[in-house]
DNA sequence: AACAAAAATGTAAACGTTTACATTTAATCT
DNA sequence: AGATTAAATGTAAACGTTTACATTTTTGTT
């Protein structure tokens, strides 16, 4: 592969000129700049990036770790990081997580070691205290889904508690008064707050607490699945189930029907996130749409201006999920069964 | 960050000593060793890629271009690839080609001039020869649902043919007459395959030319419901469909209900690469699973192989797609329509 | 035409590693 | 003990760039 020198040695000019047309400084003169620029495309030479990031110091290239890639809110998020790395003409480099902390860290250091100029974490397994260590050895780090109490300023969070209220919500105006929630298994806080959401949504509107009910899961169609089993198993006369994800709805609603149930008519179930697959599903998923690309971008610019050295934002960015009436939810049934 | 040199200080060795203990070379004495691990910890210290690549020249990533991350189906595959590299201690650059010839290009480039050791493309809109004329110039470049004349050793490819073929076969034996194909509007060659599957099985077993009915469009949700409206509008009494792709077969489905059809009581629809949603649709999908997670780990050992110099096949890797019996397929109705 | 200022170009020293080769130290043999 | 060999370590040159600084060339002014 052709180096610079065999570029200048062509061209007739010192490296140093050609590094300076390659770097569009403005002190080259026109006949130099052509005949290099000439010599270039002869050799069909490109500039060894380890070389120029090892002097520069920067290497063009970003980070992402995530749950898993080929999960599609996953893959939403990264589509999103990767049309914003190509307006940049930045490189994404990517990893998995998969909900494990050992694999967390080693990725999170594998993207470390590569020197990525900006890191896009989505974390599950991690402590706050891991993560804020990170950080802050990590200038161009930010945090998606995340909302780490002592760095709020490198963090995109989703305000799940609204979310889940708000859909908890709708569904009380469709006149059910057993609601069941079914929500995954995880200890995180977004588990935490969608829970609470739906709690909260219950007790404000004076139904008897007693109603409450919450199942736990893998967040994921099997986990649905099994978790209305349960439900069912446990005879509780619910007409309505908040799922914790739009995967988890969609496998309560394929155990549902297969049970004889209609959905929406006898049972109305909703979802959160609007994957791709919540509007082709039957029937169409009512579901909290998770701005996931949004965000992603969002994270993007952030991580983009810490690595630059600005700092972008003071406080926390929190996004709101907003309610996509599909199929799925419809008037409660009558109260005759 | 400390360097090699700020190690080798604090050990009290020289960095060559240093460098030794890095890359585990077996001529390095225990005491050394210990004093160089223990200062590697105190100061923290990671070798710097870029300055290890530039001497060594390896640095462990590999490139990986697909349609587009979001999908499903591209999920799947990049997730299969990240697996495998992890495995090796491989990192993952991504880009997506979006089916945009400037755009699969640019990213070819971009993964080219970053000096990755090896090279997954899955390519949509490039032409076979500048295909061939990019793996000619790269070692480690495969390519994956693509089979290059000139070049078979490099490529992954999927009987298509015999995909689409057999699916059709399937529904001729549960009885139908009435066959529509509606296929992807774009002209690859996995298309073409699949047309020509489906229209050898209905004539092998003796149906009317005339019922080839083919019908093309985008090759997802949207396009399918395009597709099986117009169909519809033109008022072809078919009782079965073959589908691109689950995606489009699930845009058909979605129509055909809201027109009042029942799937699959009056008409059987089937698709095509069991991505992870076929599972969970309502009927769930009868389809031909696309092995593409054994495909893309196959793709990724082969690049790496490829890439250590090894020639690893010297004939192309076809695999064959597996019928999977859902829902969405039954017994042709009686001719009573 | 001579000179100053500005523009273009070149020289050489970094950047942080790896590794061939030279040197020192330790171990083994007579 | 001295010679020989093996093992451990060090020295210094590369790898392909960027860039501060020095030098040359061009342009403009008088």
């Amino acid at each position: 592969m052709a180096t610079i020198k065999d570029v200048a040695k062509l061209a007739g000019v010192s490296i140093a000129t050609v590094s300076r047309v390659i770097n569009h400084s403005p002190k080259t003169g026109e006949s130099a700049r052509a005949a290099v620029n000439r010599a270039m495309e002869e050799l069909n030479y490109r500039p060894d990036p380890n070389a120029r990031a090892l002097v520069s110091r920067v290497n063009d290239t970003i980070g992402c770790m995530v749950f898993d890639v080929a999960d599609p809110f996953f893959g939403a998020m990264v589509k999103a990081i990767e049309i914003e790395c190509r307006a940049h003409h930045k490189h994404l480099l990517i990893g998995n997580g998969s909900h494990d902390a050992a694999q967390e860290r080693e990725t999170i250091e594998l993207l470390i070691s590569k020197r990525c100029e900006a890191l896009i974490i989505h974390s599950k397994a991690l402590s706050n205290e891991e993560l804020t260590a990170y950080a802050e050895k990590s200038p161009g780090m930010i945090f998606i889904n995340r909302l780490l109490p002592e760095l709020p300023s490198r963090c995109i969070w989703l305000d799940n508690y609204y979310g889940s209220y708000t859909v908890t919500q709708h569904l009380i105006e469709l006149g059910h008064k057993h609601i069941a929630c079914v929500a995954s298994k995880y200890d995180i806080e977004d588990a935490y707050e969608r829970i609470r959401g739906y709690r909260d949504a219950l007790l404000e509107s004076g139904l008897d607490p007693d109603e409450i009910t919450v199942e736990r899961a893998e967040p994921n169609e099997e986990g649905g699945e099994q978790a209305i089993q349960d439900l069912l198993g446990r005879g509780m006369p619910f007409t309505a189930v908040v799922a914790y994800n739009d995967a988890m709805a969609t496998g309560i609603i394929s155990v549902l029907i297969d049970n004889g149930f209609r959905v929406p008519e006898d049972v109305s179930v909703v979802g959160f996130d609007d994957v791709i697959f919540a509007r082709f599903s039957r029937p169409k998923l009512t579901t909290m749409r998770y701005p996931i690309s949004m965000m992603a971008t969002k994270a993007t610019q952030m991580a983009l201006q810490l690595a630059t050295g600005e700092a972008p934002e003071t406080t926390a960015q929190v996004f709101r999920p907003v309610l996509v009436r599909r199929q799925s939810s419809a008037a409660a049934p009558q109260e005759t069964r």
